[in-house]
DNA sequence: AAAAAGTTTAACCAAATGGTTAACAAAAGT
DNA sequence: ACTTTTGTTAACCATTTGGTTAAACTTTTT
């Protein structure tokens, strides 16, 4: 009954308004403009969506939960603490340079309303450090890696995968580099990141 | 002419917009609010400032004013690397405690419109990545320091300074950590960071 | 084929928003 | 003293904005 043309509707607007939503935040987004990216009448965003609010959170929900598997990679999976750290960088590097907005939409609404995170601590496959710091403790006991708390090095992590694409423009103003050169170093980044923190904690 | 009372409502007026400003953006501001904050009336804001968006770019130039000596610091000052890395990751993050929503609604602006950089780049204190360059360059060839392009080298460090305060509420929810607790992760950093940085790079 | 349910549109609405105006008050200049 | 300039306010305005409605069209059900 829903599986046909109608889903398109619904699918094309979810698809607009997060093309909207990415670039101008939920404030600076206009239902219009959803609506002429979409090629619909503004009233269907509200027959499907209901609101504003709502029609944002199911886009911030899916934006979501496109980076939460990758997290919980780091977090959650059995590799070794230089393992998933390569993997890490590479993956989501990788990803982000296929979803340049992504990282930006989630930092930026998450600072705008802090009291989100909540709804998304909630769910279920939220990511967690627990695991992650048992094993880098259990590391440092065994004289593998340089003593350093769990949640720096996470920290050190994220930022350093997450950051360049967030600081983009102030970046490449800096540094007085064009876009295409850009790219080129955050692709070298998909290495360069993980090598970077190895070399930093590595002790033998 | 205007040095005595005339003067504080236009600061006023500053000050209030660079609170609104920080907390919701350009987009999600507005003069209404401002103008209550600052407690006068709405048309004082054009009085003084004409538009929102010439308001904005005066914020945002204060701002951004507050950031550029700091990233001088690091690129054009005759410290040792190490020195540098020391000296601006303990001034900057003691400075983005005091002025918490300063990165982000800098690093956030100028993802909404980064041909804002321009008019910054023309600006003639605009920090620039040369002498560094020239720098970690050297003390590659010396043996002091690992390969490492000045560029990915300036973007960690900037990456590890900047990127915790951006990402805070999504850092708290994934670390599990109250506000707090965070904040001493914050202190701590002061020289954590800078020492993650020389760890990795330093040979000797 | 007729009724019912679901989808889409154009027109409309009230509230909010950036900005203006005209009148008034306070300083400053003469 | 009085004129001019500067600062301030309340009321107002045009436009934009999120949201609604009623009617039309399409698909599904019976």
């Amino acid at each position: 009954m829903n599986k046909t043309k109608d889903t398109t509707t619904e699918f094309e607007i979810l698809n607009a308004a997060k093309r909207i939503f990415q670039h101008k935040g939920m404030a600076g987004a206009r239902m219009q403009e959803i609506a002429d990216e979409a090629g619909i009448n503004k009233a269907m965003l509200h027959y499907y969506y209901r609101s504003k609010q709502l029609l944002f959170e199911a886009v911030f929900k899916k934006a979501f939960s496109m980076i939460a598997p990758q997290l919980n990679d780091i977090l959650n999976s059995d590799l070794s603490i230089c393992e998933k750290i390569r993997d890490f960088s590479n993956n989501y590097i990788s990803f982000v340079i296929k979803h340049p907005y992504l990282p930006n939409f989630i930092i930026q609404e998450l600072n705008r309303s802090p009291e989100f995170i909540q709804k998304l601590l909630a769910e279920k496959h939220f990511p967690n450090i627990e695991k992650f710091r048992k094993q880098v403790d259990n590391k440092i006991a065994e004289g593998i890696i340089r003593p350093i708390k769990a949640e720096q090095l996470f920290i050190n992590i994220m930022a350093l995968n997450i950051f360049p694409f967030i600081g983009a423009p102030l970046l490449k103003g800096l540094t007085n580099v064009d876009d295409k050169t850009y790219k080129k170093l955050m692709i070298e980044r998909k290495t360069e990141v993980a090598d970077f923190i190895i070399n930093s904690i590595k002790l033998t």
